[in-house]
RNA sequence: GGGCUCGUAGCUCAGCUGGAUAGAGCACCUCCCUUCUAAGGAGGCGGUCAUAGGUUCGAAUCCUAUCGGGCUCACCA
């Protein structure tokens, strides 16, 4: 059992054979610093079931708990406050205990539990990934990673919108004006080669456009009827229709894009368990539709159109079908949803990594699915997150105004490096090494800056001033947990795997007990500590996001997985650990 | 217009299941490299927690209204 569950216990305890009362919950709370203390007990809320006055019940309780708790040596009472003295000898064990388990704090998966499927990434083919995508990502697969720590077993996946009139527009520039280019014969990745074609087909269409206004046309109908425009259309019916010319050259340069993602995705460290493509799924869903017409859960209007109707769920009526029979998002999405569960009958729900534009799309996506009443729809998750602004605004790729995820990672790589060799961080490293140790600095900085924001708040980022490398960023971390395993190889080497050979200070010990019992300190800790903090230590905080999964189902409509991210974020913060650095993609290097 | 969401130090952000004097980093000012790595540490300056009410022993936190920013309400995806 806990301390603080012991703490409790034996609280309530103390109610009833001193005041014969029954207490409901007990409020501990880390002591503020300049009291002395480890763990406060506030008495306020004892007041409802106990009269009398707060001090005075403050200091019989504390007698009761230091007589009663043996690890409890001592306790002040100031105001309402309860402080308990916790024995050094408590933590002097506990360190020893956990130091050398490196799966402390991780739950094994049990084999009958369901599994969950996350959804994050989820790229368009005709242009590379960028900043927002890269904020997707880290948040996607960081809330996988935490999910799969917590004991479920997780399926990471994401659907590619590779189909569409879009897609078409890349193809049909570069039939048109790419002379042959390849990846290969530029040197470009695919992605890039096949963006870059994207923009010139917007570039044409411009010049289209003002033309056919010059010429004395609206530009309503110059906008419909630029030619380029409606050779791009033309193409999207023949790729519909199967024609092979233009299904082999889709194939070929969705290929290329491809190949350039998973360059990108490697860097960043993230991967997939599975993929979906639009071209395969967009059909899907019609069948649902048909059943649920069938169940009396969607109707029919008189243009044939078919819809749900929301009202209980206070949302407007939903179409699901258009009057043609053909589909729409919400169709394909539905469609899509299903037959990851069928794929994989053991998901138990899902989480969609997408951007709060959407937010009212997965409010009524999910309010279907539970209508259709399959099980796992209880279970469902949108992990919504602010877009990634710019100073001048929103990222716009036509415009050119995004910020590319492979440059923004070389940047910051490049930095790191500059940084490092003004510091003479790195003398005696191979060329090589360092290069390895720029791209994990560079590419941990990126990803705190970004991970360290509430998913639900937008994030502006200023690529002058890019990315700090002082105070609270990755690299600090970093470079506390570097130094702390210089200390614990000269611990071992010196004392022989004892705590107490690491000679703590004073003020050292303190900080200690409070990142033990409240990882919500440890922001305050880790920028006061010296980096001896003991490592270890913070296993204690891995632990704690543990109980709070034990205690939260991360699928309950009223639980979030913002919340435990967090949990695990505070964590982070304070935590130099490497498990938990690895929960959340971020490498660190054991020397700087 | 309806719905959702955000507003905390000059800047970037924590804190929000109500608890003690609202915390960090950046920037600015003072110190500290012969102890474990100065990508660091110690200290200083800096706050009407958007505003106004309400609930309570107690509100940045919960409720209501207002102001300001964003998103959204398609037979687009």
């Amino acid at each position: 059992m806990s301390l603080q569950k012991t703490i409790s216990e034996k609280v309530k305890e103390a109610i009833q054979v001193l005041y014969d009362a029954g207490l409901e919950s007990v409020e501990l709370q880390a002591t503020r610093k300049e009291f002395e203390g480890d763990i406060t007990v506030v008495v306020f809320p004892m007041l409802r079931v106990v009269k009398g006055n707060p001090v005075q019940i403050g200091e019989a309780v504390g007698k009761y708990l230091v007589s009663n708790v043996y690890e409890i040596i001592d306790f002040n009472v100031v105001k309402g406050f309860l402080n308990l003295v916790i024995s050094d000898t408590y933590y002097l064990e506990f360190f020893n205990g956990i130091r050398n388990n490196a799966s402390y704090g991780f739950v094994t998966p049990s084999k009958e539990d369901t599994s969950v499927m996350v959804e994050y990434s989820s790229p368009n083919t005709n242009k590379p990934l960028h900043l927002g995508h890269v904020r997707n990502n880290l948040l996607g697969y960081s809330v996988a990673e935490i999910i799969k720590a917590s004991g479920k077993n997780v399926y990471k996946t994401q659907i590619i919108n590779d189909r569409g009139i879009h897609i078409c527009k890349s193809m049909l520039a570069w039939q048109e004006y790419g002379n042959g280019e390849t990846p290969e014969s530029t040197n470009l990745k695919g992605d890039k080669l096949v963006g870059n074609y994207y923009v010139k087909f917007d570039k044409i269409y411009k010049d289209q456009i003002t033309q056919l206004i010059n010429e004395g046309k609206a530009e309503e109908e110059a906008k419909k009827e630029a030619p380029i425009l409606i050779k791009a259309q033309e193409m999207l019916r023949k790729w519909e229709s199967g024609d092979e010319e233009v299904v082999q050259l889709w194939k070929m340069m969705n290929g290329w894009v491809y190949e350039g993602f998973d360059q990108t995705y490697k860097t960043l460290g993230v991967d997939f368990d599975s993929y979906y493509y639009e071209s395969n799924t967009y059909l899907l869903g019609k069948n649902n539709i048909k059943e649920g017409l069938a169940k009396g859960i969607f109707y029919k209007k008189e243009d044939g159109s078919v819809w749900c109707d929301l009202s209980t769920e206070k949302l407007d009526d939903k179409l699901v079908l258009r009057s043609d029979g053909t589909s729409v998002y919400m169709t394909q999405d539905i469609g899509t949803a299903i037959q990851r569960v069928e794929d994989n009958p053991d998901v138990g729900g899902m989480i969609y990594t997408v951007g709060n534009e959407q937010d009212h799309h997965f409010k009524v996506l999910f309010a279907i699915l539970k209508k259709l009443g399959y099980n796992w729809a209880k279970h469902l998750h949108h992990l919504s997150y602010g877009m990634v602004d710019l100073p001048s605004g929103k990222m716009k790729s036509r415009e050119g105004t995004v910020v590319d995820a492979d440059d923004l990672i070389l940047e910051m790589a490049k930095t790191a490096g500059e940084i490092s060799k003004d510091l003479g961080k790195l003398e005696g490293y191979t060329e090589e090494d360092k290069l390895e140790v720029y791209h994990t600095i560079g590419l941990g900085a990126l990803k705190y800056f970004i991970l360290k924001v509430d998913p639900k708040k937008r994030i502006l980022f200023n690529p002058e001033e890019s990315v700090d490398f002082q105070g609270n960023t990755g690299p600090f971390i970093q470079y506390t947990y570097a130094r702390i395993q210089a200390i614990l190889r000269k611990a071992d080497f010196d004392y022989s795997h004892t705590i107490t050979g690491l000679d703590l200070q004073q003020k050292e010990k303190e900080l200690i007990k409070q990142l033990e019992l409240y990882p919500d300190v440890i922001q305050n800790a880790a920028n006061e500590l010296s980096p001896a903090i003991v490592a270890n230590y913070t296993y204690d905080l891995v632990k704690s996001y543990n109980s709070f999964f034990q205690n939260v189902s991360i699928f309950g409509a009223d639980t979030d997985s913002e919340k435990i991210f967090r949990v695990q974020l505070s964590i982070f913060v304070g935590s130099t650990i490497k498990s938990a650095f690895q929960l959340l993609g971020i490498n660190v290097p054991e020397r700087m």
